[in-house]
DNA sequence: ATATTTATTCGATGTTTTGTCGGAAATAAT
DNA sequence: ATTATTTCCGACAAAACATCGAATAAATAT
C-alpha cells in the first residue's frame, strides 16, 4: 500500500497551494494521507468571544439568512439590510458579528466546507487505492452540492474562482480542496492507475475542472437533471480514461 | 464530411444554451457549423446612440480604465468614482455612459469576447475534421486568456461562474462558448473520435472545465508558467484520451 | 463668419447603503 | 434584589450611488 509512509512536510504540495504547517496531532504515527486529512478537517474556525447563548442562537440565524440571501440575490445585489431582516435582527447587531459584507460572504463557504471534509474522512477510510479515493471524493463533491445547493451557489458561482480568495483566510480551505486531488494523483502514479508522463498538477485540474465543470452547469440550469449520477459517471469516465491513458504508456 | 449537411434550426442545442435564433445572412448556402460560428461572432453589439467623435474617445477610455480597475482591485472593491478617475472623467459622465457598475462590469467582457470568437472564425477556416477544431478551439482560448490577463481575470474569475450572467446579455456570448464545444463534440461523434457512448455534453464539461481550470489556476497563481503550453497540453491529452475511449468501445 | 441648435460634460445635490456609537434591554453574577 | 456584563438596537455620521440642470463643446444652418 502506497500512502503508508511516515509523515513529513508537504513542501512539494505546497509551491502552488501554500499553506501554513500546522502541527499535526499524532504526527508521529501517521501517514501523509492521515495527515492531510487531519489537517483539512481542521482548520482553526471563526472565533467568537461572544458568551452568551443567545450569541450561539442569532449567529445561526445569521448565518441561515445569509445562505438563503445571498443564494437568492447573489452577493453583490444583496444589501446587508436585507440579511439583518431576514434574521429578523436589526442591522447594527449585524456589524456586532461581521464587520462587513465581505467578511460574512466569505465565512458562509467555510461553515459547509468543514462538515464536507469531515463526512469524506469518515468515509474513505476503508478506501485505499487512489482510483477508489478519487471517485469517492469527486462523486461526494457532486452530492454534496446537490444536497446543499444554495451553499453551492454560493460557493461555486460566487467565491471559488473569486479574485478575492486570496486574501481571506477562506484561501487555505479553498486550496485544501486541491492538495487532496494533488495528493491522490501523485498515489495514483506511483500504483500505475495514472499516468508518470504527465504533471500531476495537470492531472488534478483535469479532474476538478471537470467536476466542478458539470456542477456549475447544474446549479446554472439545473442541467444534468442528477447531479449525483452525472458527477459519479464523470468521475468514472475520467479515472478510466487515466487508467487506459496509464497502460498504454508503460 | 461531416459538417457539410444544410443548415438546421440548432434547437437541439439550445435546451441548455438558450439562445435567439437569429436569421443567418446567407442562411441557405451555409454548413451548420458556418452558420454557427456566423452568429456567435455577430452578436449583436451595445448600441451607443452617442453621435460625436470625442463620445468615441471617452468610451474607450472608459472601458480601458474599467478593464485595468476591475482586473486590480475585483469588481466588488471598486467604487464607481475609481473608474471614472482613472478614465479622467467625471463620476456623472460615467453614468450618461453606463447606467450602473453592473451594466459596465457586464460590457467589459463582450468587447474582448467578440473578437476571440472572431479570430477563432478566421483561424478554423482551414480545419476540418472535430479534432482539429477543438484542439484550436481550446489552445486558442488559453492563449488568449494569457495575451489578455486583465481581461481574464475578469471574465473567468469574476463574471463566467456568476448567478447574474442568466439575466444578461452576456449570457448569450457566454452560452456560444460552450455551444461551439458540444457541436464539435457531435461532429467528433459521427466522425468516430469520440465515444458515442457518452453525452456530448458532458464531454463537452469536461473539455471546457479542464482547460479553464488551467486558466483559472494561472490567474491566480500564474502556475503552470506557460499558460499556452498548458493549454495545448490539456487540449492535446484529452482528444488523445477520448479517441481511445472512442477506439475501445468501437 | 456667425448664430443657432444639438450633443456632451460636469459640479451641485438628493438618495441609498454602509458603518459607528452610546445607551436600553436582557442575561449572568453577587 | 442589586450590580456587572453581555447583547441589541435606534439615532446618527460617512461613503457610495445616482440624478439633474447649467455650462461647455461640436455640428449645423444662415
Amino acid at each position: 500500500m502506497a500512502a503508508k509512509s511516515k509523515v513529513k512536510i508537504l513542501s512539494d504540495l505546497d509551491d502552488i497551494v501554500v499553506s501554513p504547517k500546522v502541527p499535526v496531532s499524532d504526527s508521529d504515527t501517521l501517514t501523509e494521507w492521515e495527515a492531510l486529512l487531519d489537517q483539512i478537517s481542521h482548520r482553526p474556525k471563526r472565533v467568537t468571544e461572544k458568551k452568551q447563548e443567545r450569541s450561539k442562537r442569532t449567529e445561526q440565524q445569521i448565518m441561515g439568512a445569509a445562505l438563503r440571501v445571498f443564494a437568492r440575490d447573489g452577493i453583490s445585489r444583496v444589501r446587508i439590510a436585507d440579511i439583518a431582516a431576514e434574521a429578523g435582527i436589526s442591522t447594527s447587531t449585524l456589524y456586532e458579528y461581521y464587520k462587513s459584507k465581505e467578511d460574512l460572504a466569505y465565512d458562509v463557504p467555510l461553515s459547509h466546507l468543514a462538515e464536507f471534509f469531515e463526512s469524506y474522512r469518515i468515509a474513505v477510510a476503508d478506501k485505499a487505492t487512489a482510483k477508489e479515493r478519487i471517485m469517492l471524493y469527486l462523486s461526494m463533491s457532486a452530492d454534496y452540492a446537490r444536497e446543499h445547493a444554495e451553499w453551492a451557489r454560493i460557493l461555486y458561482l460566487e467565491i471559488w474562482p473569486s479574485v478575492f480568495v486570496n486574501e481571506t483566510e477562506l484561501r487555505h480551505s479553498m486550496n485544501d480542496f486541491s492538495r487532496v486531488i494533488v495528493f491522490l494523483v501523485r498515489q495514483g502514479i506511483t500504483e500505475g492507475s495514472i499516468s508518470s508522463k504527465c504533471d500531476a498538477y495537470e492531472t488534478a485540474a483535469m479532474l476538478v475542472g471537470s467536476v466542478n465543470q458539470v456542477i456549475i452547469t447544474w446549479l446554472l440550469y439545473r442541467r444534468p437533471r442528477n447531479l449525483t449520477k452525472a458527477g459519479t459517471e464523470m468521475a468514472e469516465r475520467l479515472l478510466s480514461m487515466l487508467e487506459r491513458e496509464a497502460q498504454e504508456q508503460g
